[in-house]
DNA sequence: ATAATACCTGAGCAGATTACTAGGTTATTT
DNA sequence: AAATAACCTAGTAATCTGCTCAGGTATTAT
């Protein structure tokens, strides 16, 4: 889980959408536009976002990007982890190299933060 | 608002302290043993949380750092926010160039959003 | 005193990430 | 046919991450 201003552009760009989603699909360079991120950009974020099904787009002149599935079944913590990639492999990747309680305790700490932060985007 | 590797190897830290409050300030060279991180680098996120007031130091032999406060008083944000020096200076720097409602709706949204995720972390 | 411990500081560095630019191709509407 | 807009690929400057190195300085045990 990463949260920076990668994922930030993105939920703003999906929240444009929602905004806008009674006038049919939207164009990238009007959210370009209006949010003041750059076209190609937003490209590559919104490449991610349809991989993992959250638009779907239009092409040709009046098309553009709307949401694949209802606004509010959309968590915003699916945004964030379509455009961040996320590395977060973990030092101790599954049980590997977990020798001592105190390594397997912290990591599950983190993990626990991880998924309360992730089930309190939603 | 930022969650990295960086923010986790501060609250790791931080915690680990707080096991071992009872026997006094613990070292870095400890922590660095016991949770895989480098110590150069341990070093260098300490100086961020001492200067954040979170953590004090005793220096000489037997010496290492200890919770500057009591471990319930301290929010992982704090810790976080102590290494991960912000640089969320949103794009409208608080009124300049907030021209449309649009700009001012999204950038609300996102500042409510970290607000929360940072009262959560609390 | 002196050695050991451990905090402190700054410089540098490989690799990754970020935000962006540039220049295309493909599909669709008018 | 021409315009539009999604789609694709590659490159780039700037920054961040995690770390090493190389030295300090302050405190304490002996």
């Amino acid at each position: 889980m990463k949260l920076s201003t990668k994922g930030r552009y993105a939920v703003t760009a999906m929240f444009d959408i929602a905004l806008h989603h009674d006038e049919g699909p939207v164009s990238l360079s009007d959210i370009a536009e209006r949010q003041g991120i750059s076209l190609s950009y937003l490209e590559q974020l919104f490449t991610n976002l349809r991989k993992q099904g959250l638009v779907k787009s239009t092409r040709g002149p009046g098309g553009g990007y709307s949401l694949a599935i209802d606004s509010e079944q959309i968590a915003i913590a699916d945004v964030i982890e379509a455009v961040d990639e996320n590395v977060d492999a973990t030092r101790c990747g599954g049980s590997e190299n977990c020798q001592n309680h105190q390594r397997c305790l912290t990591h599950e700490l983190w993990e626990n933060l991880s998924n309360q932060i992730r089930s309190y985007l939603s």
